[in-house]
RNA sequence: GGGUCGGUAGCUCAGUUAGGUUGAGCGCUCGGCUGAUAACCGGGAGGUCCGCGGUUCAAAUCCGUGCCGACCCA
């Protein structure tokens, strides 16, 4: 497809082998202007961490290694499919020996019959403390090259339902950008998605290879000028040229598309310059003709003059240029005076046939003086005035006032009748007709050229007028163009002007500044002519293309009902032929000498071509098989290149006449429109096509709905009367971060490499894939990116945390089904572990995510499914699940509650990795790997999609977890009002609930609260009940208050204020008042507005699940034995963390001093020392020699505190 | 110039189908947690919902109009 990957972009990008070192620069820091600043590089990398940090990994690792799950037989592999097959990635070089999880450094074993012994990663192995998204990717990367895992994947879905998802070809001219990017990384997500559904999906990439992107590229390398150079060079050479020049672009395309993690089939993308696929286009061609949808015919056109061929409208850029802007007098015949018209182009002038009125407008016939002399002028009423200063009249009087229909049928006299002797003379010619396009601005009377506006070329058709273009392709007049000939149309402006001048036709000779259209490709302004083309002409079934669509669901539904309906209905026939070299030649022949010389690579003269050629005498040849047969030289089907100029020399004779190829390309456009079975290899391969064709998924940009989209419907249409595509996912544009459309010639863009260095492929792939794909423009932002890293990291430490546990406690999970449970009998599966409700609950969240995502997949959302999975990992893995389950395993002892635990905590992520693959298929895989060892498949991406276990799942569950979580929240804001940290237990939380599920709720996860609170007790206050201690005071409204009571409201009002009241009841509150006051008062509800009071060292916050629940009142409280447990925790805190800093191993025993400033604190936490012992692994507590020593300041208590490892009896060994 | 889509917190975006007190994440700020720890969590501040006009008891949402951006068409 060519436009959006070429239409901005000039420049010539090549792409070099990337230097590994490269991407090695990260994390920069941010500079003013939100981009990022040069900072650290890949030298400095190793600084980041903690000197040492690694020797305590290497040395568990060590440990750990002798202890270690042995891998289970596993089913052998079969071989690799294609030898030679290059690494998607280049390994990391600087691997850290010992590191398990880097799988290019185990021994991979390439030949299966000799060992079944795989480069598999340890189970639960060690990981790094940090996602380093580079190390991921270059240790997943290597180990999918180890296993073969993208052809793995693809074998693992052979002989399933098939899935036909064709990849629009990009234009191979220069790099991916942000755009292609994000293209490929939603095509390469909804594979595997579609994959892990079960579905054996087609994905085979495509390159658009042909046209004359290419070829200006080459020119300008060549250093060519225009046709003439090229046939100079030898048209061979350079069809040589553009196809190297075509292959090169595409390896470096590829390149980069390999290097987003991009699974497509790499070794074996269809190109648009094989025989298979020229013949693909050919077929489909020919088929339009047996359908009659094929004509040649004269046409408005845009011609570039220097490409000397016709581009397609949409390929005509706009800018703005300075151009004459002439008023010009026709003098009429047969009655006194002139016509003013008005032109931006006086070079059409020569073409002039007739003149145009709006049949409805008001026009007037003025005489107007100028220097003495008076002549009579026509033209419309409301631009007299303008018209008249511009032509410097003094006076004018009204003389006739006339409507457009009156003047419609008048004669004039061509304004050049000398100098262009053959303009057109024909009946009907040198008229005035009604024209649509006629609006009354500058006269309202429009000379019309129909050889060269599009509109003027449309009426003089109706009109039955002669086409008269007297200008060659390459812009120069012919010699129909009497005094001009041989001058470029532009540069006989002068003259043509001079020679009105010398007729006394000028009216005016201004200049004006207007937007007008160039060459996409050499910036070329255009020239409008009307010029012998071949068409396929889609008018003809623009009504079947109209139902064709409603046989396609798109997403969003609304672009194909608006932006692409309008579009079919607005479309012209489609011009398919170009005058140009690298392209496919059109397989039309024609019988020889009637058609000379239309091609424009000879002489250019331009020749009509009318002649005797109707439609009917022509051949359309659709196969090699058919070329081969009918063609009068000899040639092998198999072999024949079809390209320029091989064919151009092919004849063929049928019935005494010898044929001759036309020779035209096609429009490049045309190329990728058949895709759909070129991609097949249609026809010459039948099989897949008759199976799979139509194409069940595209998904490109939406400038494609005048592109690829509506190519391929037209050529489907056209060709098979069907749309070629069933369902169509359209996306937007990859924007700057401020909004602006990425150029590279203008050096506006953010570069995917760029963007992979500094943060990796994942997170680009978790950025771009968490946008909305249907319609909308993504606007890249570093900020995001640096949030969806977080995102990852997240997800990483959830699944690092429980690994050195899995490790210790030699958890076995088994060898799970796909869906994640499951496995062999007794294996710590979570179907028949002893889940508590917390592990049931986070089951569920996980069962209800899965449904979600999976509809929101279906609905072409991955954005939502994603923020979903986020949403999911984050808040409740991240921030509830774990947090509760850490005191689990941190305990020593084996238990079911651990156990339970393991299974649930391994569920979820194995589930989640899953979920994640289609995103960031690298750090999914790394997950994978280590979560399942040589138990799983050899890579996530072989895993089914999750189903929701409907045993899993309980609604209910949710809910009530849903109102903990919100009591949780409230209460932890209590307790921050109330300055008390977590770290202090509180005697007891009041849980004041508005609802009988909200008070439920609280009482079934009574034990769960407390902990996560910190608290000595839970009290639940029903609906229905009064928290006895609450009292509730009244705010007086005084603008109600006063004139009720007069001179008494001041006295009222302070009794109000005072009053405290244990409900919110107005006759309490009259009693509370009366009782302060001495007399009865009457309120009303409009006087008072109830507040509750707290009772002292109490603070109360509302909770709200959707709306307000309740309220959670800490009691804040301090007791002697919660200030013992407080400085106990304090304690356990700082001996932990110097645990930590002495590196020490999870299960080693310690000997702990502690010598605290304070006698009564030195009590107090004394009276804790079996708590801290067990929870810092202390086997002793007395004077250390020898340990780490550290002095801390605990509320201002100065407490001393030493440890020192003691040698434990298993680790002599 | 016309069509389509968009404009909501400093940033990225929900909310617009069906009118009912604008939300989230990041950033900022204050606090908390602590063998996930260069990680993580909570509170707070922060909005003319692009402007203007209209319909309505009520408009980010519906209508009209203007401005800005993107794509497409001229």
């Amino acid at each position: 497809m060519t436009a959006d990957e070429t239409g901005r972009e000039r420049s010539v990008t090549r792409i070099g082998r990337r230097d590994p070192d490269c991407r090695r620069v990260r994390r920069r820091d941010r500079g003013a202007d939100g981009r990022r600043r040069a900072g650290r590089t890949g030298g400095n990398r190793g600084g980041r961490q903690r000197p040492g940090a690694r020797s305590l990994a290497a040395r568990n690792g060590d440990r750990r290694a002798r202890r270690r799950v042995p891998p289970r037989d596993r089913t052998v592999a079969p071989p690799r499919a294609g030898a030679g097959r290059r690494a998607l990635r280049v390994p990391s070089r600087r691997s850290v020996p010992g590191r398990p999880t880097d799988w290019s450094l185990l021994p991979a074993v390439r030949d299966p019959g000799m060992s079944d012994e795989r480069a598999t990663p340890e189970r639960f192995g060690e990981v790094d403390d940090q996602y380093d998204p580079h190390d991921v990717e270059d240790a997943a990367a290597a180990h999918w090259d180890d296993v073969d895992a993208y052809e793995q994947t693809k074998r693992h879905r052979e002989g399933e339902e098939r899935f036909f998802f064709v990849d629009g070809p990009p234009y191979t001219s220069g790099a991916a950008h942000m755009g292609t990017t994000w293209n490929k990384s939603l095509k390469d997500a909804y594979i595997r998605y579609k994959r892990m559904r079960g579905y054996d999906v087609t994905d085979r990439p495509g390159y658009d290879m042909h046209g004359l992107p290419i070829e200006t590229r080459v020119e300008e390398e060549l250093g060519f000028e225009n046709k003439q150079d090229i046939e100079s060079f030898g048209m061979e050479n350079f069809i040589e040229e553009c196809k190297e020049f075509a292959d090169e672009q595409l390896e470096g395309l590829q390149e980069d598309f390999e290097s987003f993690g991009v699974w497509m089939d790499w070794e074996n993308p269809y190109r648009t310059v094989t025989p298979e696929y020229m013949e693909a286009a050919w077929w489909g061609f020919a088929q339009a003709h047996e359908r009659g949808l094929v004509d040649r015919g004269k046409r408005s056109i845009t011609q570039c003059p220097r490409c000397e061929t016709a581009i397609a409208k949409n390929e005509v850029e706009y800018h703005e240029i300075e151009s004459p802007s002439v008023y010009v007098k026709f003098p009429l015949t047969g009655r006194e005076g002139h016509l003013v018209i008005w032109t931006t182009t006086p070079w059409t002038i020569p073409a002039n046939t007739f003149v145009a009125v709006d049949r409805d407008a008001e026009y007037v016939a003025v005489d107007a003086t100028s220097g003495g002399e008076t002549e009579r002028l026509y033209l419309a009423r409301d631009v007299v005035e303008d018209v008249l200063s511009r032509g410097r009249y003094e006076d004018y009087e009204v003389a006739e006032e006339l409507t457009g229909a009156d003047l419609v049928g008048w004669s004039y006299e061509h304004p050049l009748p000398e100098e262009v002797p053959d303009r057109p003379r024909g009946a009907g010619t040198g008229e005035v007709y009604h024209a649509d396009y006629v609006e009354v601005d500058r006269t309202g009377l429009v000379h019309s050229a129909p050889g060269h506006g599009q509109e003027d070329f449309e009426r003089g058709q109706e009109l039955g007028l002669e086409i008269f273009s007297p200008v060659g392709p390459d812009g120069v007049y012919t010699d129909e163009a009497g005094e001009y000939a041989g001058e470029f149309v532009r540069d006989a402006n002068d003259e043509i002007i001079a020679d009105l001048k010398a007729r006394d036709l000028m009216l005016a000779h201004e200049t004006t500044r207007h937007d007008y259209g160039q060459c996409w490709r050499c910036g070329t302004d255009i020239v409008f002519l009307a010029a012998d083309q071949w068409f396929v002409t889609v008018t003809d079934v623009k009504d079947e293309m109209l139902a064709n669509i409603e046989d396609s669901e798109w997403h969003p539904q609304e672009a194909r009902d608006n932006r692409f309906r309008k579009f079919i209905e607005g479309s012209p026939d489609w011009n398919v032929s170009r005058q140009r070299y690298w392209g496919i030649p059109i397989p039309i022949w024609v019988p020889a000498g009637g058609d000379a010389d239309s091609d424009g690579d000879g002489d250019g003269d331009g020749d009509s071509r009318e002649g005797d050629g109707s439609i009917d005498d022509v051949i359309v040849v659709g196969t090699r098989d058919e070329l081969a047969e009918r063609v009068d030289q000899e040639g092998d089907p198999e072999s024949i290149d079809l390209h320029r100029p091989t064919v151009d020399d092919l004849t063929i004779t049928e019935g005494g006449t010898t044929y001759e190829r036309v020779p035209d390309v096609f429009d490049v456009w045309l190329d990728s429109s058949v895709a759909s079975w070129g991609t097949l290899d249609y026809p010459a391969e039948t099989e897949d096509f008759e199976e799979l064709w139509p194409a069940d998924l595209i998904m490109e940009a939406h400038d494609q709905t005048r592109g690829w989209f509506w190519s391929q419907l037209g050529m489907g249409t056209a060709a098979l009367g069907e749309i070629p595509y069933r369902e169509v996912l359209m996306h937007g544009w990859a924007l700057m971060p401020d909004g602006r459309t990425m150029s590279k010639s203008k050096g506006i863009l953010v570069d995917p490499k760029e963007v992979i260095e500094e943060y990796g492929v994942d997170p680009m792939r978790l950025f771009l894939l968490s946008r909305n794909p249907q319609e909308e423009d993504m606007r890249f932002s570093w900020d995001e990116m640096e949030n969806v890293t977080r995102d990852l990291n997240i997800l990483w430490n959830v699944f690092r945390f429980p690994l050195p546990y899995m490790r210790m406690d030699e958890f076995d999970p088994g060898v799970p089904s796909d869906d994640g449970d499951g496995g062999a009998a007794g294996a710590a599966s979570v179907a028949n572990a002893d889940l508590e409700l917390v592990d049931e609950w986070v089951l569920s969240r996980l069962q209800t995510t899965i449904a979600g995502m999976t509809d929101h997949w279906e609905e072409f959302r991955q954005d939502r499914a994603l923020e979903a999975l986020v949403d999911f990992v984050v808040e409740d893995v991240s921030r509830f699940y774990v947090q509760v389950v850490r005191e689990r395993m941190w305990d020593e002892a084996d238990s079911a509650s651990k156990t339970a635990a393991y299974a649930t905590l391994y569920r979820v992520l194995r589930e989640t990795v899953a979920l994640l693959a289609p995103y960031a298929p690298y750090v999914a895989d790394e997950i994978y790997g280590t979560l399942t060892g040589a138990s799983g498949h050899d890579t996530v991406h072989m895993c089914d999609w999750p189903t929701p276990d409907a045993d899993l799942r309980d609604a209910d569950l949710e809910s009530e977890f849903e109102v903990l979580r919100a009591v949780e929240e409230a209460g932890a804001n209590a307790r921050q009002q109330a300055e008390r940290k977590l770290r202090w237990p509180v005697p007891r939380v009041v849980v004041a609930a508005n609802d009988d599920a909200a008070a439920d709720a609280v009482r079934e996860h009574r034990d769960l609260l407390a902990e996560r609170l910190n608290a000595r007790e839970i009290e639940v206050v029903a609906p229905d009940e009064q928290w006895e201690e609450l009292r509730y005071a009244a705010r007086a409204d005084m603008s109600v208050l006063g004139p009720a009571f007069g001179d008494r409201a001041g006295d009222v009002m302070n009794a109000l204020n005072d009053a405290r009241v244990s409900e919110q009841s107005l006759p309490a509150l009259e009693a509370a008042v009366e009782d302060r006051l001495g007399e009865a008062v009457d309120l009303d509800g409009e006087m008072v507005e109830f507040t509750t009071v707290t009772p002292e060292g109490i603070s109360g916050t509302a909770f709200a699940v959707g709306e307000e629940r309740g309220v959670v009142y800490v009691d804040t409280s301090l007791t002697e034995d919660i200030e013992s447990e407080g400085y106990a925790r304090e304690a356990i805190r700082r001996i932990q963390e110097m645990r930590k800093e002495m590196e020490l191993d999870l299960e080693e025993r310690i000997r702990v001093e502690l010598d605290v400033d304070d006698e009564r604190v030195a009590g107090l936490v004394r009276d804790h020392e079996d708590l801290i012992a067990e929870e810092v692994r202390a086997s002793e507590f007395g004077a250390v020699e020898d340990g780490h020593r550290r002095e801390w300041d605990v509320e201002d208590v100065s407490m001393t505190i030493a440890v020192e490892p003691l040698a434990a009896p298993e680790q002599a060994d």
